[in-house]
RNA sequence: CGGGGCGUAGCGCAGUCUGGUAGCGCGCCUGCUUUGGGAGCAGGAUGCCGGAGGUUCGAAUCCUCUCGCCCCGACCA
């Protein structure tokens, strides 16, 4: 935290409810805590190192996306299923180039029931490695594949340094396995999968993102190929948002899952694993929060409408109150959810009837990132009408609007839909206007003065030398060689840092 | 693992240099008045001053040793 930040937030905290958000262009990562701690997301653990409380703001918002995941896990034909948290020390070691990824940040079970354990175990830092164990028991013929479960767990990575939610010590995910009987086929599977991801970032989050193929050195430790999905934070720095590997037939050597082919040999199973995380949340923070707070696309939100009413004694607090839960009640029965959806996902209001002025509850519900605001008081009442405050000024709802009551709840569904279609569209045009195509160092340098970061199309002689001369002198890393439609068109050009030819510009940007 | 910061009331901090028996703001509790953008007044509760040794008549404060957390880098979802 920089000092002025601090003394000057200390000051602001001085006589009001709730603590300050210190702005974005003051201090950005001191703005996202901020909000995490003013939203009431998530705090420090404290007694647990490098690991965080979810609190039940926070967790709602995970469990939304938990929800439609899965849905749509379970439409592409994966079941859930669930493997233990401990893996014996030896299954890690079995895939080279896995052990030498993840061995520096495993914690490790050395003693148990009051003894030391003969081998050690491993508290999972993901879990190709037990998985395989078990797939080499399940598959045995070519008509056990392919094989699709996906598992939701908590992991644990040892990691230097931590920050809510993006990096964690223990962190909740999902993490897709499967075992296919061609390679073409988990070929399939990988980018059906990214896509998945790709669709629900930018229909549920609202977030954009950027669908590659990592570099040698960001790939998986143990898998051929590593393709992600890239998403570009207000900072200008880019969010690895999900990712999603051919394994190949890695894992399938290691722990020898084999099986009958339909022509009677012999052959290693085909694996595929994908992956995302509570990082999400920190995506979703990061792409829409502004210095009042969070801010959340609908589809992510726990809660979509708070009321707050507005009364000056006993008898027009009842009349208010029972009109709120009417209006309630009515709203309470519209279901979000796009048509051909697998849940359905009902609007959640809640009626702040806490015994706080209304400002002061005002601060509070935009700080959680509660898309719509209703006032309800006795002139309403009279009128028939409702005061109405979207969370953010857009085409969907700007300033405070006064709707009749009955066009309120009608419109309501509409009103959400527009607003989430809006909060995508102005994320969108953030990722157009930082995106750039950089030809020169100096230009590149200027970029990333600082702390300064943007989503940099460039040229790349493909060389690990490169790649790694670039991070060492200026943090900046290759996010992504992009997929076909996803970034410039595939031109000639020469390398902004060697100089030497390179036959596609690929993403730089510093990274999460 | 390097660099920086910090452990004192639920939270944020002052007090530490110059030892003298613990303070401020917010929050919390009670009451009254308030309620359309962070309410006002009056009363009230809350502390093994991170831990362990030492120096001293006396330690939050000085000395030694420890434990932990946060931030910034290198490593990574």
């Amino acid at each position: 935290m920089k000092q002025g930040a601090r003394a000057e937030q200390q000051e602001d905290q001085v006589g009001k409810a709730g603590g300050k958000i210190t702005p974005r262009e003051t201090d950005y990562p001191q703005w996202y805590q901020d909000v995490i701690r003013e939203a009431e997301l998530a705090e420090p653990a404290k007694v647990v190192k490098g690991c965080m409380v979810i609190k039940p703001h926070g967790y709602a918002i995970w469990e939304k996306l938990q929800r439609d995941l899965d849905g749509r896990f379970k439409a592409t034909g994966h079941q859930n299923a669930y493997f233990p948290l401990l893996v014996p020390q030896s299954f890690i070691t079995k895939e080279a180039e896995h052990v030498e990824g993840f061995s520096p940040e495993l914690a490790v079970v050395t003693h148990a029931g009051g003894e030391k354990l003969e081998e050690p175990y491993v508290i999972r830092p993901t879990s190709e490695t037990i998985i395989g164990y078990f797939f080499s028991r399940w598959i045995e013929s070519y008509r056990d594949l392919p094989l699709l479960v996906n598992q939701w767990a908590n992991v644990m990575r040892w990691e230097k340094r931590t920050r809510m939610f993006l990096r964690t010590t223990e962190f909740l995910w999902q993490e897709g396995h499967t075992a296919h009987s061609t390679h073409e086929e988990a070929q399939a599977e990988v980018m059906r999968m990214l896509d998945v991801y790709g669709d629900f970032a930018e229909q549920v989050m609202a977030m954009p993102v950027i669908r590659g193929i990592k570099t040698d050195s960001e790939r998986f430790a143990g898998a051929v190929q590593t393709t992600c999905i890239e998403a570009l934070m207000q900072d200008g720095k880019a969010l690895q948002a999900g990712t999603s590997h051919d394994l190949g037939q890695n894992f399938g050597k290691a722990f020898n899952v084999m099986f009958q082919t339909e022509a009677g040999g012999r052959d290693y199973v085909w694996q595929t694993s994908w992956g995302v995380s509570t990082r999400l949340v920190g995506g979703v923070i990061m792409t829409h929060a502004d210095d009042s707070g969070l801010v959340l696309p609908p589809r992510v939100a726990p809660i979509h409408v708070v009321i707050v009413p507005i009364y000056k004694n006993d008898e027009e607090r009842s009349q208010v109150l029972a009109a709120a839960e009417s209006i309630r009640a009515q709203l309470a029965d519209v279901d979000l959810a796009p048509p051909r959806s697998r849940h359905r996902d009902f609007i959640e209001v809640v009626i702040d009837d806490r015994d706080l002025r209304p400002g002061n509850k005002f601060y509070m519900w935009e700080r959680k990132g509660v898309p719509v605001r209703v006032e309800l008081g006795p002139k309403d009442l009279a009128k028939g009408q409702v005061c109405v405050k979207m969370r953010v000024d857009t085409a969907a709802g700007r300033g405070k609007e006064f709707i009749a009551q009955n066009e309120f709840v009608a419109t309501i569904k509409e009103r959400l839909d527009r607003f989430q279609d809006e909060l995508l569209r102005i994320a969108r045009e953030r990722l157009q206007e930082r995106s750039r195509t950089i030809d020169t160092w100096d230009e590149f340098l200027a970029a990333f003065a600082g702390e300064k970061s943007t989503f940099a199309w460039c040229h790349w002689d493909g060389t690990r030398e490169t790649e790694a001369k670039i991070k060492e002198q200026t943090r900046v890393t290759i996010r992504c060689i992009p997929l076909p439609g996803h970034g410039p068109a595939p031109e000639e050009g020469r390398c902004v840092f060697s100089g030497n030819p390179s036959a596609r510009r690929v993403l730089m940007a510093k990274a999460y």
